[in-house]
DNA sequence: ATCTATTCATAACA
DNA sequence: TTGTTATGAATAGAT
């Protein structure tokens, strides 16, 4: 008889894995099958889904259904109401308003660098892009970046 | 022998559920488990999530860490760049000054709603709220709501 | 909402 | 990081 090869998946602790080259392998798996359920339930339920994901480098992954405008306007837009202010209402409907106008100007660079880092990703890794889910929104790093990684910490 | 009370779990295809009962029932289940997911992978690894999910009747489910401020800031100002135009550099980061302005007054009023929310959860079900993604940011519906439901489609 | 039988995700290894 | 395996978890179908 031989020796088994793997003592197969082991139930840990949800705590911070503090073993750097453990939480970063845990974090690619993980983050790839957190992208692949939500695609899912996109297709299942026929819902709409917005998702950001920041890597322990900093870097971003996201996946929004169907689209990043739609599903940030969406949520500042639903409601609230009931409250006794009309007054308020009107306040958030203005500074809604504003979002949506900068949203759209940003949206299209979020695009265009969608797409840039759809391309860079072809050239670097010479491998099928098996789905959007493996696709970071883009590859820069600080050097590459004249604007700060963080604002609001 | 008695006869099997239950098949198990089936293989289904990814693809829309038609059958209107079988798609909300799979939303709830895929929903709480995605939400879980998402929470484990911020503990798990010490990472920044956003994520935003609305249920087939609208409804707005979101989970965010640290806030829903910090991921979306961070989002926008991750460095584009690398790209010829200063201008536009400059256009954006204008853009998403203002933006972050809007972002802050209406969290407010999105942090108010989901303390609201989590209080018409305690009372209309008499349960326990086992842990912050089964609680939708608020329950309103359309004619509670003097705000449109979607802005951009 | 609960209950299994299965499928699916993934921790440990390589 | 990518692949394999054995086990832990999520969940489809039924209640």
């Amino acid at each position: 008889m031989e020796r088994r090869t793997s003592r197969g998946r082991q139930k840990i602790a949800i705590e911070k894995i503090e073993n750097e080259d453990d939480r970063y392998a845990t974090f690619s798996k993980r983050r790839l099958g957190l992208l692949k359920k939500a695609s899912e339930l996109c297709t299942l339920c026929d819902v709409d889904i917005g998702i950001i994901i920041f890597s322990p480098t900093g870097k971003p992954f996201s996946f929004f259904h169907p689209t990043m405008d739609s599903v940030v306007n969406r949520y500042y837009h639903i409601g609230p109401s009931n409250s006794s202010s009309d007054i308020f209402e009107n306040y958030v409907r203005n500074k809604v308003n504003k979002l949506n106008e900068t949203l759209d100007a940003i949206s299209e660079r979020v695009e265009f660098e969608k797409k840039r880092a759809e391309r860079l990703n072809e050239i670097e890794e010479k491998r099928v892009v098996k789905g959007w889910w493996e696709v970071p929104v883009q590859e820069l790093n600080k050097e590459q970046s004249p604007l700060v990684q963080r604002s609001l910490d």
